[in-house]
DNA sequence: ATGGTTGGTCGCCAA
């Protein structure tokens, strides 16, 4: 059954996160922390980087959280963390029909509250030229043709993830330097604005119109401290879900240097409130 | 063009 069959009514207030953690076992005591400061009623997290059966569920549950996960060995991963006794969370699914590439574990779906939500960890495309990067395109292609025959943007519908794509020039630290190079190209920002002309906001922009909001930093050479970032973490909301959304923050500091919690991941998480 | 850092896993690949 397709998910704008989905019958369950909207429910808000709602707290959801997106969360790139580059590892979820090396980042717990940091991902139990930002639970707890930020108690989102839905964590999306990604590059998991864990099978299922290595996945922390126990530890999630001593803070309050119940994990879905889709995971694989070494790479990628996704998974739903739900608040427990907030929120319903229903028709959960891994994968989508259509990936060319269904043995790299990138989506997991499902209806929060009445919102059909979608968690993307999309393909990075190591660099332009790359068959990576035709991979990254076909992938797009088949998660869009997906997205449209699945979901329904009258309908109160999210997607959120790692997107790898700098939606556009404002997204980037660098513009010249990123021209036409991986996560800047107009073949990948092709995806993001389709989703727009389909009837998608960036929650986001609905807030600010700025330059330099940025979710990563590379690990290297010390981009954060000097904010040589990009934005490629992203909720795109239909207009009906979106009117709902009253604050957006990205957690900046999360980001920041190593704490008694262990090293952060490359990525800050992004969090949107809905009433 | 290269390098720099991190994680999974244990020699590299991926980001």
């Amino acid at each position: 059954m397709p998910y704008f069959q989905s019958s369950t009514a909207l429910a808000l207030p709602v707290k959801i996160a997106t969360w790139n953690l580059n590892s979820i076992r090396a980042r717990l005591p940091r991902v139990l922390a930002a639970l707890e400061r930020h108690e989102p009623d839905l964590l999306c997290v990604q590059e998991t980087k864990s099978m299922n059966d290595k996945f922390p569920y126990e530890e999630l549950a001593e803070v309050g959280y119940v994990a879905s996960a889709h995971g694989q060995k070494t790479y990628n991963g996704v998974a739903l963390l739900l608040r427990s006794g907030e929120g319903q969370l229903e028709n959960v699914r891994n994968g989508f029909e259509g990936n060319p590439i269904p043995e790299q574990a990138r989506v997991i779906s499902g209806v929060f509250n009445g919102i059909q939500i979608v968690n993307a960890y999309v393909v990075n495309g190591k660099e332009v030229g790359d068959p990576k990067f035709e991979m990254k395109l076909a992938w797009l292609d088949a998660l869009d043709v997906w997205l449209k025959k699945e979901f329904d943007p009258t309908k109160p519908f999210l997607i959120c993830g790692d997107f790898n794509i700098t939606p556009d020039d404002r997204d980037v630290w660098d513009v010249e330097k990123w021209q036409g190079r991986i996560f800047c190209t107009d073949r990948e920002r092709a995806f993001v604005q389709g989703l727009h002309d389909w009837g998608l906001q960036d929650l986001q922009r609905k807030f600010s119109d700025e330059a330099g909001l940025f979710t990563w930093w590379d690990y290297r050479g010390g981009s954060h401290p000097r904010n040589l970032g990009l934005r490629i973490d992203l909720m795109l909301a239909s207009k009906t879900l979106a009117s709902n959304c009253v604050a957006f923050e990205v957690d900046r500091e999360e980001r920041r240097k190593s704490t008694g919690e262990g090293a952060p991941s490359d990525h800050a998480p992004v969090i949107a409130q809905f009433s």
